[in-house]
DNA sequence: TCCTTATTCAGACTGAGTCTTAATAAGGAA
DNA sequence: TTCCTTATTAAGACTCAGTCTGAATAAGGA
């Protein structure tokens, strides 16, 4: 029998000494399968599109778990809604947040992850994410 | 008599064709006057405490005013909430943000910065402003 | 001084995120 | 396997940051 997908996910709740339950391992799976950004109300309406039954507030509370165990990551934040992405996917990236269009553009700079790494270092911070957003009007919305 | 303080920010009105009302110019010298970071209601009731009548509402419309004439930085993001700091006190900086005990430390990096010039160069963005922070847990939480 | 219209105020509204409570089920002990 | 403890879940109420509406006010040009 080959090793299940969910296999990191499941070794890592029971590492935390979280229960390993079929909503989790569901929600594990569906979020996996997402591609793109998504906030929570969003992601709860593409799981139940996809015949997933799980609950808003079960969600929320399992966002820390899957934040902690790198299932997911942060993106950007707007004035409303915080969005995620599956991290599986895609490396480490940053975003450009075009505040007319709502369109996001993603970048990533090796050099700017390094001097982060020496900042937490010299304040002794344990960083947990970052959120670097750049937040404007992108050419087209310019025009 | 003696320049005002507002001089510059009355000019920007004028510029951008907004009027230059009372209310506009008390809010400009209040927040000004406003040390550390702060979300809207804190402010609000800071100025309240200040003897400075401004509603909830004339704050919230007028902090794309404030933001664009500089007067003030956004700083960081909760979960919930949105902190801004007034820019004259000190130059441009980002911020790490401990999850544990809200505290915030400042930081500033040249490097950082023209990297991020670059990148909106580099995509055509216009960039207005940036969110840089990094979110974990400070040295005495992990004690 | 008058008129147009941006701005203000009060208060209602929206919805992201949190909390409460009772029902359920994971997982350890026996 | 069976039982027991307790973490987790679902439903839905709740909080409050941020937005919107409509009537009253005042900036500023003619
Ligand atoms: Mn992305
Ligand atoms: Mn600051
Ligand atoms: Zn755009
Ligand atoms: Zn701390």
């Amino acid at each position: 029998m080959p090793k299940k997908k969910n296999g990191h996910f499941s070794d890592f709740l029971k590492r935390k000494s979280l229960r390993v339950t079929g909503e989790r391992l569901r929600l594990f799976e569906g979020v996996s399968r997402q591609r793109g950004h998504f906030n929570v109300d969003g992601l709860v309406r593409r799981l139940h599109e996809q015949g997933l039954r799980v609950s808003r507030d079960m969600v929320y509370r399992n966002l820390p778990v899957l934040l902690e165990a790198g299932v997911i990551e942060q993106s950007f934040k707007t004035n409303r809604d915080t969005f995620y992405e599956a991290a599986a996917r895609k490396k480490h990236h940053d975003h450009l947040y075009c505040r007319t269009c709502n369109r996001v553009v993603e970048f990533s700079d090796p050099v700017i992850e390094e001097l982060q790494k020496k900042i937490a270092e010299r304040f002794d911070f344990k960083v947990e994410f970052h959120c670097h957003q750049l937040v404007g009007v992108c050419k087209k919305c310019r025009k």
